[in-house]
DNA sequence: GCACTATAAAGTGTCGACAATATTGTGGTA
DNA sequence: TACCACAATATTGTCGACACTTTATAGTGC
């Protein structure tokens, strides 16, 4: 299950292969988060040269998924929860301004279309109560939309080249299936009602919401988590 | 007049080095916007190799000042007045909801220390009227401080590391020196009031028309050149 | 004269080797 | 035993050369 990432370029050489594949590893946690990267044991592993590898790493860096030193080396990003609500706090900038802006300039065609997807994500729901894997999908495809519909480059790279990454690393890692899967499917209905409605100022303010609301389940199973342990 | 980047990591190997300097042409216009860059031609004017050049080019593609395209090459990124306006709404969100952050984040000391140099800017003020140059360098500075003073690891590498070296760019290119410095301090202090009272919500909002005031004064510009040559 | 193809040139992607730097291990001294 | 200095090892940074792709050029047929 490969979610499928709309600013991704069509891969050409080696290097955007290993890079992939690279990413996929990270981001589903075959390469465990945290630890460090062996240039010269990746580069055998994968059968390409060190400089080949280098250009794959730097791509890694881009989308934030490695970081690296220079003369030390490079490490996987660490999941930590701090990260992941300030991950929470970015999406909810950027995304609610995205959206506020895709209310101005998404055209009718594309309005109809998200509206047409929405209405056969509600037959699936209907159909398959709670079950989380077609409510993620559709989560993610919605908030997709939503963005390239902002019709603003660079809010589209800033958050599906790059943020989007993370936030697919953090689903996997901490396995976040929402829990709030039909509460969230009230909730983009209601934001696509304000961008057809052309009101980016309440379409901003819906999705703020929605995403806060995600972080706050979230901060909720955490500190209910740290009191069951004490 | 170099503006000191505070999420600038120490510069130690070549490909660093020939980074900045590359950085510094791009932000002031040497290497004109737009153009395409020959690795071979670059290379040999900083008597370095290709594979150096390309580790730095890979770093001006991350803080998206070069654009590259498989088996074809790089170019300049171009500036243009839609790509201006984007990055004013980018930086609305994301400058925004840092100084929500910073309104809860920043400790007594720093919010001392913020308030120390408006004081000090506010003399040169006084003193210099209307000159522009203290102005922009103080401008500078209280935006990053008030990202630094977030607390948000994620927000201040996108926002330092990333989007402003753009801004700077179009700060260079565009030859704009603000013309509502006075009316901009005056925004910055009642942000530095907001954020010493903890009233996160109040310090995004005017951070946010802070900015939006900028692009609106931009945006005129704009209508009344483009009405003249009519 | 124009369009299309084949060929040459230039440019980017990849490779393996060497140089510079960091890390680890060892021995000696207080 | 703890600590420091120094040597050995491993890892990263840099280089020049080669392979493959794209683009420019010349030539041929219609």
């Amino acid at each position: 299950m490969l979610l499928e990432n709309p600013t991704k370029q069509a891969v050409v050489t080696t290097a955007d292969k290993v890079f992939e594949q690279l990413q996929y590893a990270i981001v589903e946690g075959e390469m465990t988060a945290g630890s460090k990267i062996s240039e010269p044991e990746l580069a055998k592993r994968y059968q390409i040269s060190r400089s080949t590898l280098r250009e794959a790493l730097n791509r890694l860096e881009k989308c934030h998924l490695i970081e690296r030193k220079a003369n030390v080396g490079s490490r996987v990003v660490d999941c930590t929860i701090e990260g992941l609500l300030e991950l929470y706090i970015t999406r909810e900038a950027l995304e609610g301004m995205a959206c506020r802006q895709a209310a101005i300039n998404m055209t009718d065609e594309e309005i109809a279309d998200m509206q047409a997807m929405l209405a056969k994500h509600a037959g699936d729901k209907a159909l398959q109560e709670g079950v989380a894997y077609y409510q993620e999908k559709g989560d993610v495809d919605f908030h997709y939309k939503v963005i390239l519909g902002s019709h603003n480059q660079q809010l589209i790279n800033l958050i599906c080249g790059q943020l989007y990454h993370l936030v697919r690393m953090y689903r996997c890692q901490f396995g976040m299936h929402s829990s709030r899967a039909t509460r969230a499917f009230t909730e983009h209905t209601n934001i696509m009602q304000a961008i057809s409605d052309r009101d980016g100022e309440l379409a901003e303010l819906l999705m703020r919401r929605h995403i806060a609301a995600s972080r706050k389940n979230i901060e909720a199973k955490i500190a209910q988590q740290n009191s069951v342990i004490k």
